[in-house]
DNA sequence: GTGAAAGCGCTAACAG
DNA sequence: CTGTTAGCGCTTTCAC
């Protein structure tokens, strides 16, 4: 493995401006940089990381932690995955994952090794046991949810109490009274005993029953528990037929939640937008696709993900304060004209 | 930040007393120990990972490069991802993820830095560019899944082979003469021109052909584009209008497929199993969750990432070849009594 | 059972 | 515009 030494002797300079010519931090005769560049290519070398860790104290390594819940969406999980290496390798930093049920003991063991700048927390839940020890940590954290507790934290969201108001509003707007409202069931982790809520669902329910009440409007609340066909058709015959007063649905699912959904509010005589109004919440998917155009206020991971990179940034660099930043972010109501005025 | 200097001192033993403390390549009276890994305790001390890959040569990183095409199932890499932690863990190996549309370019910056010790192919298509590169590198790569030019290669895989050849015999020896075998639309990758099927796909298809001819057995092949409800309702209500005489198909699909074809067949009346045989191969996801018990051949992420990982530390201590291994694993039959007698 | 010291590859302060 | 050199924190050889 060469090293930068041998890339001096090669190209007949020192090493110091061998290392110039790689950071940059120096100007560099235009000459030497070809011979340097040249000698580089030819022995293969690349700077050792191991040894600029040691060197400069940033690994430009970032720990992503990704617990695995009963109700965890993989599909979701994998946008923000992805989304969030995006967002690291446009500032140059790599990403280690940190994913599963036993991510907790792994986590402590690396979290003030050097061996990253710093974390991402996914997921956050209602009341999060990570978001303790983000608090005492040597690096900064970014949570990517807003837990219960979040004084003196950094986190970033899209702003769900906005989004339950906007949808909410949307739908009193048109003249719609009696409203339904579908959660997914992710009320209580397996592991825990305590109710660890994934954070949005809480805050989502929240601002519509507080919005609703504000505007004299009826929400019917049901969680579900399956996707399937089967599940979403027993599901809302069955409310539809104890509440046949209902014109309006805002739906927190999967979007196979609410493909289903389409189907079946057809087959009970309840075609959307005809019939049914509906918009879908904190939806991630290709729902440009569905048989029936939906209005959506979607999760945005590629936003979240790169605010949460800004913010690391800037508590890395000390220029943000690095503790206390809550950054909500305005959420985006696509209309597709699935609500109609009733 | 603490150093080992710092515990050094504040134990009142040298340095290389402390490192030995904490490699524990060399024996430490106890009253020593103890009283290092007290200071050590008191101060913060970790080891300074940066420090050790230097020293050591070894960064204990296995990159996981994860392109994202467009067929990508993200339930499924999201399975493999976790899995592949896992096993990482399990060796004390860090993972770092590589996904994305740019993920080649990045690729090139690090894969010989000596940021990692080795690389782990994901979803490898079947004529993947990352594979001439996997030739030429200076560490290990295993290939998840198994390219056209597999030679000098290490690679890991569920046999498909093996797979498509079980999933015929079994109908064949339940009397099934005419069998429909739906595979997920992945022919063409929306970004390059060449045919990028995953490569499991080509196997399965190649060998249910294969073993049907030879088996004498008619095999009529659909791909389908969407797993909705409806989509699966048109394809598969054509599909036994033009051929009545299927009495038993093979999938090689998501989750949703089987579930949305469960009810289309019920629907049609031709209910699983009575009136038609199943077998759902290479899935992942909780197939016993489904209305209808449905015999399965998973795919088998946790065995795979498992082996991978084996083979990656196995080629990093020079023990087996570090090229030219090929492991297909065995697949498992999961009888759930969807396939009768006809 | 313990310590002293060299050196891994790199950066940056200092010197020219 | 370029070179010399100290030192980041650790491991390990050699010496006791």
């Amino acid at each position: 493995m060469a090293s930068i030494k041998d890339v001096a002797r090669r190209s007949g300079v020192s090493i110091s401006t061998v290392s110039y010519v790689f950071t940059g931090k120096r100007s560099v005769k235009l000459e030497t940089r070809i011979r340097v560049f040249e000698a580089a290519r030819e022995l293969g070398y690349f700077p050792n990381v191991g040894a600029q860790m040691l060197r400069n104290g940033r690994t430009h390594i970032i720990a992503l932690s990704s617990p695995i819940h009963s109700y965890t969406n993989f599909t979701n999980y994998a946008a923000f995955f992805f989304e969030m290496v995006r967002a690291a390798h446009r500032h140059h930093f790599h990403v280690l994952l940190f994913a599963g049920e036993d991510e907790d003991e792994q986590f402590v063991r690396f979290a003030d090794s050097n061996l990253v700048d710093g974390v991402v927390l996914l997921d956050v839940a209602w009341n999060d046991e990570r978001i303790q020890r983000a608090k005492l940590a040597s690096v900064p954290y970014v949570s990517i949810g807003m837990p219960m507790d979040s004084e003196n934290l950094i986190a970033v969201d899209v702003d769900f109490e906005e989004v339950g108001r906007v949808a909410i509003d949307r739908l009193a707007e048109s003249g719609h009274k009696e409203i339904l409202f579908v959660g997914s069931d992710q009320s209580v982790d397996s592991k825990s005993k305590d109710v660890t809520e994934s954070n949005y669902l809480h805050r989502i329910t929240a601002s519509i029953q507080a919005q609703a009440r504000r505007r004299g409007i009826t929400v019917h609340s049901v969680l579900t528990k399956g996707d399937d066909y089967s599940s979403v058709r027993c599901l809302l015959a069955d409310t539809f037929d104890q509440h046949d007063e209902i014109t309006g649905m805002i739906t927190q699912t999967s979007i196979e939640f609410v493909n289903n959904a389409i189907g079946v509010l057809q087959l009970i005589g309840r075609p959307i937008p005809e019939r049914t109004s509906i918009v879908s919440l904190a939806s991630y998917g290709k729902t440009e696709m569905l048989p029936v155009q939906i209005d959506e206020m979607p999760l945005l991971p590629a936003a979240v993900c790169s605010k949460a990179m800004q913010l690391l940034i800037g508590a890395l660099d000390g220029e943000a304060p690095r503790a206390g930043h809550i950054e909500l972010l305005h959420p985006t109501y696509i209309d597709r004209g699935s609500i109609r005025r009733v």
